[in-house]
DNA sequence: TAGGCCATCTGGTCCT
DNA sequence: AGGACCAGATGGCCTA
């Protein structure tokens, strides 16, 4: 197991049994109904009894009243833990498909071996950035094999092919990319003072470049 | 040690 | 009613 998945474990471990104690209501019995009126003047006895008979029927219904009350107020409160621990469960589990899906989109992004793991935000940034390059690159590439087509695919094929016929969009040794360039792409604007927009800019226009040669020639070669 | 990042809990809101 | 989504709070871990 990974120190990350333990660390986590560890604390769903704590999330899922933490102590629930002070959760428990305290709080007073609702007043029970005042007492009915009883008893018929013609019998004291009778009245006594009565009395007695309705005063003890009367606090076995207030007991029997307030059990079920506790009965009811227990039962309400393990309803809502329940509900709110099926709820941390979901949102557990939705905060997991969340970064499984970041993780896939990590998976398809160009990486930069050395680097450490992109965080949430910086793969946000870098999957917005690479797919405007690789959108501009397309636009390039219709742009560059309409002119080839008009001047018979002759200049122009040399000096593209040349410069970054070769080029891998992985390898961060390649001619059209360096470390720094790959970095001012995974960092956040908030954490520019790594690399300059300009950085970045020159960083997409020669990857754009270099993707359009490559991607449109490759059936050429 | 401060700051960044992250996982989780929690209560509110909206939707089905 | 119950689930999905969201944002705020909290606390742990890591690094400069």
């Amino acid at each position: 197991m990974s120190p990350k998945t333990e660390k986590s474990h560890s604390r769903s471990e704590r999330y899922l049994y933490y102590d629930v104690s002070d959760e428990e209501d305290h709080s007073p019995l609702l007043p029970c109904s005042p007492a009915p009126s009883a008893g018929s003047e013609g019998c004291v006895v009778a009245e006594k009894f009565l009395l007695t008979d309705s005063r003890e029927s009367q606090s076995k219904r207030q007991k029997g009243r307030r059990r079920s009350q506790v009965k009811n107020e227990v039962t309400i409160i393990k309803q809502k833990k329940n509900r709110r621990v099926k709820a941390n469960d979901r949102e557990r589990n939705r905060m997991h498909n969340l970064n499984s899906a970041l993780d896939a989109l990590r998976s398809v992004l160009p990486s930069f071996p050395d680097d450490a793991k992109l965080t949430k935000i910086e793969t946000l940034r870098f999957a917005h950035n690479y797919i405007w390059a690789l959108s501009e690159t397309l636009q390039m590439a219709d742009h560059n094999l309409f002119n080839m087509a008009q001047q018979g695919m002759t200049d122009s094929f040399e000096k593209l092919s040349k410069t970054c016929l070769m080029v891998d969009l992985n390898s961060p040794n390649s001619s059209c990319s360096s470390s720094s360039d790959w970095d001012s792409l995974y960092s956040p604007g908030s954490q520019s003072s790594r690399h300059s927009p300009k950085d970045m800019d020159n960083f997409i226009s020669q990857s754009s470049s270099c993707l359009t040669y490559t991607d449109s020639f490759s059936e050429f070669i």
